[in-house]
Formats: structure tokens, C-alpha cells, sequence
DNA sequence: CCTACCGATCGGTAGG
DNA sequence: CCTACCGATCGGTAGG
């Protein structure tokens, strides 16, 4: 009898696969690969998924998921602007974090789907992306932040954040609490120290 | 009779694996798609290159060549740390857009060399982010920079600045010194208005 | 979950 | 730069 915490061999294959196609790319890594990893044959997989495409918008679409559902769960209405967007960091960085595989493939093999799952992906990214976007102006409009370029900034938090799952490869899994706060901390008040702009 | 101003078809296939590299990825573009592209035989490449992933390898090494060729060129010995900060994002952002496709490839494909050429590709970037690195030291111990963590800082600022690459892709050519200039600038100051932190 | 197997496509070579 | 072709590997199916 199976519980909850139990992994189903869906699971094994989900999991096996975000490795794997973290590691080589999701076009690199054949279904041969994916099978001897797992210890069956390759044919085999097929009694649990439709194709290979599949393993990869299961990926992609939980993890949009996660990011989603993480935004949401803030108490926004209790923030302002500046702690909001340290609040949005900080969540972010979170799904990356406790997802270091599902992550790699997320931002980097994406653009293998087909359509319509393709297109509903891209606009899924593109909602999500907004809310930061609209932060962002709020922020600005009521001088909670700096007035610069506003897709410009949007587009230089999202990298920034968004590159971190490549920072701890191999390493031992860092406090993602901690990241998302000194990530947040640098974005909003910058590295330089004084502004005194000495010569040498 | 050729001139420095004529593109050998040795220029055309590489600048060709560059567009379809970044587009597709370096392990989904086959060298069909590419000799098509070219409006040749599949077979008559060889003609010109040995190898697939010698396309590959020239183009991981040139762009490191400019890297490095980009920040030796800045006038370090005139420039407080601050400004060194600067122009050493400018420059290597101003790399980045003007060779658009081949910094994708750059980011995302240089794992699909094989040694030797993989092990030197990977010494070489890690002696080019050590020069960040080395300024942010220098940078903190002399109290040009806050004292925030080293390693940390230095991943966000290479991070922030090798996605920019994706920001314009299909669009028309930004300003390189300009992007350079606000990513600078926004790392350096931050993006928050004042610090009262009031509550809505 | 296995054996047996499919057509398609891959990077690359021989020889001109 | 072409024609002709190689062995290897690909994602996936049939049938049990």
C-alpha cells in the first residue's frame, strides 16, 4: 500500500530526468540514458509517460506553479513597496532553491516544448513577470524607489535571480532564506560604500 | 582578390552556427540545418572544418578573447575602484551586444566541449571572473564598496550582466554604453528611493 | 516492464 | 563543393 511518502515511479522518472537534463541539456540526454539511470529498459518508460516532451512540461509547468503559488501566499497588503519586492526576492529565490535541477531545466530548456503548451508557457512567464513589473511602477510612482528605466530594472532583477541555481552547482544546498535576503539587500541599496568618488 | 572587408565562407558558416546556435541550442542543430542555411551539401562543410564542435570551440574562444581583450584596454591605474567597477561592466557588457548570438552560445553551449578544450575554456573563464573578484576585494578592504559578502556579490554582478544578452533578442540593437551605464549604476547605488520604509 | 524492431536522423568519410 | 554512403543513435511502437 502506498503512502504519501512514498515515490511513485512517475516521480523516480521526474526526478531522474531534472538531473539529467540539468547536467547535459533535455536535448542531449536520450530516453536510453534517462532509462539505464533508472535501471529499466528503455521501452519501458513508455508504460508511464507519452513521450519525452511530456517529462518536460511536467517540469516546466510545475515550476511555474511553484513560483506562482509562492508570490501569492505573501501578506502584500500588510508591505510596503520596498519590503514587498524584498518579499517577492526572497520567494523567488526560495522555489529556485529547493528546486536546483527542476530549475536549470525550467530557465534553459523551455524552448524545447511545442506549441500549444509553448505558447501557454510563454504566457504564463509573462504574467508572472508582470507582477514585478508592477511592483516596480507602484514603487516608483510613490517614491518608494528611484525613478529609472523601469523595464530595465524589472529585467535586471529577474537575471539576477534567476541565474542563482547555477551559483551552488555540486556545492551543498545553501540557505535559500539567506540568498534571497542579501540578493534583495544589494538590489535595493547597491554595493558602493561611500560616495565620495576619491582618486587613488 | 579577397580583402579584410570579404566574409570567407569559413566567416559565413560560423557567423550562420552562431545565429542557429543561439536560436536552437549547439546539440539541437544538426549539421543539415546548418549546411541548408548555408545553401551547400551537408557534406561539403568538412571541406572547410573538421569537426562540429570545432564551431563550437571557435566560437567559446573568440568571445573570451574579447573579454579579456575588452577589460585589459581599460586605463585601470586613472580609475578609483568605483569607476573600475564601472568600466569594467561597460566593457563587458559592450562584448555582449555586439556579439549577441554568439554570447548565448557562449553562456549556454560551452559545456558541450570536450577536454582538452573544456578544462581551458573553464580555467580561462574562471581567471577572467577572478578579476572581478579581485576588485571587489580591493574594493571593500579600502572602503570603496560595503563589506557584504565577496563570493556572493561577485556571482549577482556576473549574473546580472550575462543575461542581458536575452533581454533584445529580435529587437533592434540597444546602446551598449547605455545598458552598461544603468547596470552599473543600479548595482552600485541600488534601486531604493529613500530608507524610511514607511508603511502604507 | 520486457523483447524485438521501426523509420528517421545524426556526425562524418571516401572519392572525385 | 558534390554524390554516395557509413555505422550509430534517436524517439517511439507492437505485442506480450
Amino acid at each position: 500500500m502506498s503512502t504519501i511518502l512514498t515515490k511513485t515511479r512517475m516521480d523516480q522518472i521526474t526526478e531522474t530526468a531534472e538531473m539529467l537534463f540539468q547536467e547535459r541539456g533535455y536535448t542531449a540526454t536520450s530516453m536510453r540514458h534517462l532509462a539505464s539511470e533508472l535501471g529499466i529498459e528503455p521501452a519501458s518508460l513508455y508504460a508511464h509517460i507519452r513521450s519525452k516532451e511530456e517529462i518536460l512540461q511536467s517540469i516546466c509547468f510545475r515550476m511555474a506553479d511553484e513560483f506562482f503559488a509562492e508570490l501569492e501566499a505573501i501578506p502584500s497588503e500588510e508591505l510596503n513597496d520596498r519590503e514587498l519586492l524584498h518579499a517577492y526576492i526572497v520567494s523567488h529565490v526560495k522555489v529556485i532553491m529547493r528546486n536546483m535541477n527542476a530549475s536549470a531545466v525550467f530557465f534553459n530548456d523551455w524552448k524545447f516544448m511545442t506549441d500549444p503548451e509553448l505558447s501557454e508557457f510563454r504566457s504564463l512567464r509573462r504574467r508572472y513577470e508582470q507582477m514585478f513589473y508592477t511592483l516596480l511602477e507602484t514603487g516608483m510612482q510613490n517614491g518608494d524607489f528611484k525613478l529609472i528605466d523601469l523595464n530595465f530594472t524589472c529585467k535586471t532583477i529577474l537575471s539576477a535571480m534567476n541565474l542563482t541555481h547555477e551559483w551552488y552547482k555540486g556545492e551543498q544546498l545553501p540557505d535559500a532564506n539567506q540568498i534571497g535576503k542579501q540578493l534583495a539587500e544589494l538590489l535595493l541599496n547597491g554595493i558602493g560604500g561611500d560616495n565620495t568618488n576619491h582618486k587613488k
